[in-house]
RNA sequence: GCCCCCAUCGUCUAGAGGCCUAGGACACCGGCUUUUCAAGCCGGCGACCGGGGUUCGAAUCCCCGUGGGGGUACCA
């Protein structure tokens, strides 16, 4: 009989889907689509204190965001019923139980503390410690009595003193002692279950037939082997998926988003340039915990974060997928990149739809070595994939940036002009990027900034020539009748020939006098989109407001500032 | 400390004993193109961690060393 495939991703729910998780949803994914299984969502929720609210449903929306959509799980239910853990209490209870009364589990009474201390004294001699079984087990009544007095009861699995195989698809064989392992706790003192414990039961209720995991779970795969055996279950193909780090070679951490956001917190208040409650109140954090943050190394939460990264002006790094859709990738590329971070189809393809992937793919195509994350050829494959995608695929990508990218100056855009917008700015890599550039067209005049770096190489510099281009294009522009690309650029090319100046030396400065700075899209489009009478406007404007500052703009440049 | 895993260009990788003078992609460098930023085109630089084996032959197999990573919880 051939047992369907089932598969599943169990993310725990303290925050967005990291980079690291959603490669192991996609490989997930990849294998049950692949061999015509199913693919199952499950919530890992037993730790009390590390659930955090809204995070599962930022999780699910950054997986349908990547469009890896489960089969089974929360919103679509399934045959377990329920695919929250902390649902699923009574099971694991009932299976301790059932392990309690075959005398395959027993009931343990250290305190953290005398835990601690025993870990603390072997640390010292032989450098390991492992949970040394007791030689008396707690009777029931006893375990009542001690949990009467207030002492934590938990309950150990014993284990079977062999060495433990894993056969690893990925890694092979890998055989961990019986000295290596020890009697690891099913149910905690509070009656929740441990992750070993919960993911082996359910595991086996969701009848899962393959599990695609991070490294980091290696070490705790004898643990869940003994598990399976003791409950007699059977165990499901394995296969270690390698470890994805930042590019030099650090792991990729949430916590670098607070480096990041903290050093630059720092550097204002060191500056005097800003009030320690303004900023934590930007960070909506109280006086006492910001300044924990400030000087320890704490974790704000991911929107505070954000907010404060706003009020600060830095770029937060990409971490989390959430990340990387602020910042304007596709999703589909964003899943062709993470891949191939550990899978090849082996046929030198590197640009792949998901469909095409999940036709390549094969857990044995995954390799063992841990691989970097490089943001530089992941921002070619975006550039890339803009530049091949449909038009209308390209559309709605941006319609959902838009609809996630805060304060937008695209905003209210109508998509016949997004459309256009992006026939316009090819070569674009990401859309964070084409709002950036375009938002000079969209915003009111007032709210335009002028850069001086461009300004004085555009427009003062060169004993102000670029304002003198200025000022004789304006009424050529005035006359302009039909306002439109293709008639500004005759206009403006014939302007530039009967002086005799390239394009380059008057577009520059329209384009700083309409934009603020040396970056828009093609001036002719671009003054088209801005509208005549606010172009015409910004240029009288910068004309006006730069001929009042030449006695100080154009002084003889007697002092060099070399040195 | 102890246990486990890994090791090809800067990065992601192809390579399953002779097809390898090691292939591709990104990055980088040079040139071309150019109204800005990009994009594009052409060319270039660039790796089998070290040492021992095994074999007629090793990037590929074995051992040791070194380096990197993971684990060492009543977190997942």
């Amino acid at each position: 009989m051939t047992a369907t495939v089932r598969t599943r991703f169990a993310p725990s729910p303290t925050g967005y889907l990291h980079i690291g998780g959603a490669r192991t949803a996609l490989f997930n994914y990849l294998l049950a689509r692949r061999s015509g299984g199913k693919f199952a969502l499950r919530i890992e929720d037993t730790d009390q204190t590390r659930n955090i609210a809204g995070a599962e449903q930022k999780l699910l929306d950054d997986l349908r965001w990547l469009g890896l959509h489960w089969d089974e799980g929360p919103g679509v239910g399934g045959p377990a019923g329920e695919y929250h853990q902390s649902r699923r209490l009574a099971s694991y209870q009932r299976v301790a139980r059932e392990l309690l009364d075959s005398g395959k589990a027993y009931y343990a009474t250290e305190t953290r503390e005398e835990l601690e201390a025993m870990r603390r004294a072997a640390q010292k001699e032989q450098g390991g410690f492992l949970y040394r079984r007791p030689t008396h087990f707690p009777s029931e009544s006893e375990a009542q009595k001690a949990r009467d007095e207030g002492r934590p009861v938990v309950v150990r699995l014993k284990m079977p003193p062999r060495d433990v195989v894993v056969s690893d698809q990925i890694l092979g064989e890998v055989r961990i002692a019986a000295s290596e392992l020890y009697d690891f706790v099913l149910l905690k003192a509070d009656g929740w279950p441990t992750y070993h414990f919960a993911v082996v039961v359910d595991d086996e209720a969701m009848g899962v037939t393959h599990v695609l995991r991070g490294q980091e779970h290696l070490m705790n795969t004898p643990n869940h082997i003994a598990l399976q055996e003791a409950l007699g279950y059977r165990t499901p193909v394995y296969a270690h998926l390698p470890i994805i780090m930042n590019m030099d070679g650090s792991k990729m951490s949430k916590r670098e988003k607070d480096r990041a956001v903290r050093a630059a917190a720092a550097a204002r208040l060191a500056a005097g340039g800003g009030e320690r409650a303004a900023l934590a109140a930007a960070a909506s954090a109280d006086p006492g915990s910001f300044e924990a943050w400030l000087t320890g190394d704490a974790q704000l939460d991911g929107d505070a974060l954000r907010r404060l990264a706003r009020e600060l002006h830095v770029q937060l790094p990409e971490i989390e997928i959430h990340d990387f859709r602020l910042s304007g990738y596709l999703p589909e590329t964003l899943l062709n990149f993470i891949a191939l971070l550990g899978w090849s189809p082996g046929d030198g393809r590197e640009r792949m739809s998901l469909e095409e992937m999940t036709a390549a793919f094969s857990v044995e195509r995954i390799g063992k070595t841990n691989a970097r994350f490089d943001r530089a050829k992941l921002l070619n494959f975006n550039t890339q994939a803009i530049a091949a995608a449909p038009k209308e695929r390209l559309l709605a990508a941006l319609r959902d940036y838009l609809g996630v990218s805060e304060r937008s100056p695209l905003a209210g855009v109508p998509d016949d002009t997004l459309r256009r917008l992006l026939e316009i700015n090819d070569g674009l890599r990401l859309f964070r990027q084409l709002e950036e550039k375009c938002a000079a067209l969209f915003a009111p005049d007032e709210a335009l900034s002028y850069d001086d770096d461009a300004v004085q190489k555009t427009l003062i510099k060169g004993e102000r020539a670029g304002l003198h281009v200025l000022a004789e294009l304006q009424p050529v522009l005035a006359a302009v009748g039909d306002w439109r690309a293709a008639a500004l650029e005759t206009a403006i090319k014939g302007f530039g020939e009967s002086r005799g100046l390239g394009l380059g030396k008057v577009a520059q400065p329209i384009r700083v006098a309409v934009c603020g700075n040396t970056v828009s899209p093609p001036i002719f489009d671009t003054l088209e989109l801005i509208g005549r009478e606010r172009v015409l406007r910004r240029i009288g404007e910068t004309l006006r407001r730069l001929a009042a500052d030449a006695p100080r703009a154009a002084p003889p440049a007697s002092q060099g500032s070399s040195s």
